[in-house]
DNA sequence: TTAATAGTGTCTGTTAGACAGTATGGG
DNA sequence: CCCATACTGTCTAACAGACACTATTAA
């Protein structure tokens, strides 16, 4: 009665070179063996607490990666999505900064722009917009982009990445109003941005209590 | 491998007495046999399209309902939430008008408050209340409440369903200029809701065109 | 005519964005 | 000094909510 392909797929967002990049890997077995998909697997019964400890363990073998940032995305399901047979996904995504993946060292993991719109094998390429969407849906109105950026960033910097996940320049003055309206930011003492020949901005990181669970806004940026 | 416990359960939810209910079902089989438990059954593989072919099926069968608006909510995992071993359950939620509910004549469906708090088997406690915090969260902005509301409806009638899911009243002037912008309803000419000894109010109707997708604001209530 | 609710015009306080100014680094 | 970018003060336009007024029915 119930012979259903459980598997998770992960889908790992970053911002790279100004824009969404998603990770993916070369299959090393058939279906599609050697072809670029997300990082994804069976459900272990045995191992995995729940099915967001299935996406974890996955996320980890394949990638390295353990992303502060995962959140369920929406489960995929149906006869034909793979050629086993009828199979459901339980689909992740997950936001880590461009220097995680770079410092996780995977060589395997390749990061291609989600604007690129390759071809994936499976229905990876509605997962993978799914995971857009939502992102883009969520960057509205609350601080998710923040884990985007790494531990410590400007809020130049910041304001680039909102944008990039906008499409659309935003306001200076009102970006930082919502940015102080949201409370989720601390100054990091001392430090600033080196680089140009200008003035360094300001370096803050996230408050610790809000690595958790997200801020919000009452009404969008 | 993958013995893993696939199941559907359906939020069905509706506005009665102005308040959220959700529909229940005593349990016709161990485990928890005769316990109000939320309408839900195993995923076919012979005869279910996808996951939420399998949802429409419970629904009906259970209820004898055919929901407008269905959306998946979240899958629900892990080894302790079913006591037959580890499963996973891809829950959906519905809305309907309480007409609609008592059309169908299921006299097995039991409407309970949300606000009841009553304790469930499985982890159902948890998916109704995820269902409600999406409702009550989508509804900030969109026009999800709509199909809580019959097939016609007087914008009076409207306001006070969403002021019983956003739990407190709101300014009648901007209502409806939200509910101009989102343009989603029209008039049905002609027709009045009769009553009480007062000025009728013009019957809407939610435009054809918006039966299928949520018409959604750019800022919110 | 009165009571009761439907629907609308308008005023005002709040909020968001434009603009322009100051601040502070390197060259 | 100049230039570039960070940051901030302030004006204005858009928006949301309060209020009051008109409209329309039954009794």
């Amino acid at each position: 009665m119930n012979d259903v392909i459980c598997t998770v797929d992960v889908v790992l967002l970053t911002i790279k070179d100004n824009g969404l990049s998603v990770a993916l890997l070369k299959r090393d077995r058939e279906p599609y063996k050697d072809v670029l998909a997300l990082p994804g697997g069976f459900v272990h019964v045995r191992e995995d607490a729940d099915a967001r400890g299935a996406a974890m363990r996955v996320l980890k073998e394949k990638t390295g990666i353990v992303a502060p940032y995962l959140e369920q995305l929406a489960t995929f399901s149906g006869p034909l999505r793979d050629p086993r047979g009828w199979s459901l996904s339980i689909a992740y995504y997950a936001l880590v900064s461009f220097e995680v993946i770079g410092r996780a060292g995977h060589p395997d993991v390749q990061m291609l722009s989600v604007d690129q719109r390759l071809e994936l094998p499976f229905d990876h390429r509605g997962i993978v917009d799914a995971a857009v969407a939502r992102l883009r849906s969520k960057s509205q109105y609350s601080s998710l982009p923040c884990y985007l950026a790494g531990d410590t960033f400007t809020l130049p910097q910041l304001q680039r990445i909102y944008e990039a996940l906008m499409g659309e320049p935003l306001n200076k003055v009102s970006f930082r109003r919502k940015m102080a309206e949201m409370a989720m930011l601390e100054a990091v003492e001392g430090r600033m941005e080196a680089g140009g020949a200008h003035r360094p901005a300001q370096l803050y990181r996230l408050k610790p209590a809000l690595r958790e669970h997200l801020a919000v806004l009452e009404r969008g940026l």
